[in-house]
DNA sequence: CATAGTATCGTAAACGTTTACGGAGATCGA
DNA sequence: TCGATCTCCGTAAACGTTTACGATACTATG
């Protein structure tokens, strides 16, 4: 037998409602004897609350969202570069009875309207922002709607909300300078869709490092590519018949890395000797042969972290994170492999 | 400025809460004035009705999860595989004004007592289950519940629910008559973690096609590894120092495939020269060099299915979906490679 | 014994919707 | 002109919780 509410629960031990629920939620105007034949009613009887229910009257849902992308042509990172800040996320939440679901916006579908539509109806609690794009009109819609959010990506439409981003100024300067004073002087950079902000911020800091070292980054050795297999084989192709081939190249996406490889060797190129290749961590990098040289993002903590940015920036939860840092660069350390 | 509730917009408006929500819900007593007058304003003014209160209500969330479990050790396949997936579903849930979201399951939670929870919860109107264990008890879970659900994978513990899965026995023919009419004897499977249910339906159809042939699967050459990259990699490294080394082998998860080569490569040995191997189609298949021979999956139109195969099971929706299949084996289509 | 305090519980309101019901005008047909 | 029908709208109940408030019984204290 399965009990339906409250009430028939409530009626099937002979208290009232009020107790019950009192009962369950761990207050403390209950005796101990009734709680206990509460709880075990409720086990037995495969009784739990109503989300509806308890939402409507608590005014918050005990749900934060996660808005994502699908159709991989666009997402195109690797499922382990979300699943493993998901699992950080998860374990901060657990702590709290906070559930973590992933907004799915359908590729034909306006990201905008569809967090609006999503948010307004106060789906969940707090929300967290992924594939930030340098002019993103959610900030400021979330923003209007005085729903906490943190972003994993920083955006120029910032409106002073907490994130946390990859350390690309720090990523740019240890790899420009490695490679600078490794000898290489044609220096490549290959970065995914425009209209995200990561790239730009990326190739700036590198500029500013090659010219401490009297080089420049070429405007025709600025690749965009989808972030994904075909992209990075497209690029690898692309730079096997380059008028004037870079001697390296940086890939920002670890989902386009082992397509670059597989481009490069279709065109008779190696990998580490004939170009070196600098990328991202992902569970393939040290996999591929040569191994790749790469940074490690230490995802599942760097979820942690976004978790409790979060919460300290949702009144419920403040108290208890008071040193999480509000907006913060995620530092990166090279991972020394051999192709470059 | 922004509104709270239905009925602020109708004080703004100076009419019933009622008329308001009959015009925003498309009801027909309702002057076709005020019902532009009313959505002009809840435009304007940015009026969602609240999820809790809607949902109450109706006894309905407009919500369908799909259960997925974080931390990549046990999901593996790559994210396209899932996204590609829920790009068709949703098309056929926009179409009913759902909503698709991904139920995340934490590693360190039990994914029946999870579901249990967020089920039991009235989270969602239905259920699409995913990476189907051989004893699962999800599904007598939500049998019991009776909610609407279906999965995409099969099990030994079915409760008659609609489902749809590859058809592995389909390609258990086809890709074992393929390898002995061309002379292979000894030939390999490689299947996910031995809980999932799928490996052991195609093994089995495995046994009694190569029996046609006179030949058999032998056990030592059933291999079962984490569907991720390092796990293709070491079965890779395992083959090339197997005392009776295969010269086939089949990989059933399109997570590992790429591993598989490397680890192979790094051993010295060729793929499709001297190993054959084919394995699920994936982004990745056709930028491996040499290319994989693999079966497409054709994953949207898997996703249409899926979601009409659902929605034909909810009372609300069953009359638009008369012809849905019920329990479909998906065909997958051989596409030639050169890797076997 | 009287009083204050405490432990435990029931009652009812409130959260924001949707919708069944009924009522007020307007229109129409005879 | 008068009922009948139709159009449009307001009222209020209901969905399942949580929680403020008050009531009751019991304990302690003098």
């Amino acid at each position: 037998m399965v009990v339906k509410g409250i009430r028939q629960l409530a009626d099937h031990l002979d208290i009232s409602i009020g107790t019950v629920s009192r009962a369950l939620n761990g207050k403390k105007d209950v005796n101990e004897e009734t709680r206990r034949r509460v709880l075990e009613a409720a086990e037995r009887l495969g009784y739990v609350a109503n989300q509806s229910g308890r939402a409507l009257r608590k005014g918050s849902t005990g749900v934060i969202g996660f808005m994502m992308q699908t159709g991989h042509e666009i997402t195109g990172q690797g499922d382990t570069f979300f699943m493993s800040v998901f699992d950080g996320v998860q374990t901060v939440f657990a702590r709290h009875g906070l559930d973590l679901v992933a907004l799915l916006c359908s590729s034909e579908e306006d990201p905008d309207a569809y967090l609006e539509r999503v948010v307004a109806r106060g789906f969940a609690d707090g929300i967290m922002l992924s594939a930030t794009r340098r002019i993103d009109h959610r900030f400021a819609l979330l923003d209007r709607r005085k729903i906490p959010f943190v972003s994993l990506g920083r955006s120029l439409t910032d409106v002073g909300q907490p994130f946390i981003d990859l350390d690309f100024e720090g990523m740019a300067t240890t790899v420009m300078t490695r490679l600078a004073t490794r000898g290489h002087r044609r220096i490549a950079v290959l970065r995914p869709h425009d209209d995200l902000n990561l790239g730009h911020v990326f190739v700036e800091r590198c500029r500013e490092v090659l010219a401490g070292h009297g080089l420049v980054l070429e405007d025709d050795l600025i690749f965009n590519a989808s972030p994904n297999e075909a992209g990075g084989y497209r690029i690898g192709q692309e730079l096997a018949r380059h008028p004037n081939r870079p001697s390296a190249i940086v890939v920002l996406n670890d989902g386009s890395v082992t397509g670059l490889f597989h481009g490069l060797e279709a065109a008779g190129l190696t990998p580490g000797k004939d170009i070196a290749v600098i990328g991202l961590h992902s569970p393939q990098a040290r996999y591929l042969s040569p191994r790749l040289t790469c940074f490690d993002l230490s995802l599942r903590d760097l979820g942690i972290s976004l978790a409790e940015t979060l919460l300290a920036s949702m009144p419920a939860y403040a108290a208890l994170y008071p040193d999480a840092a509000h907006r913060q660069l995620w530092p990166m350390t090279l991972i020394d492999g051999d192709s470059g």
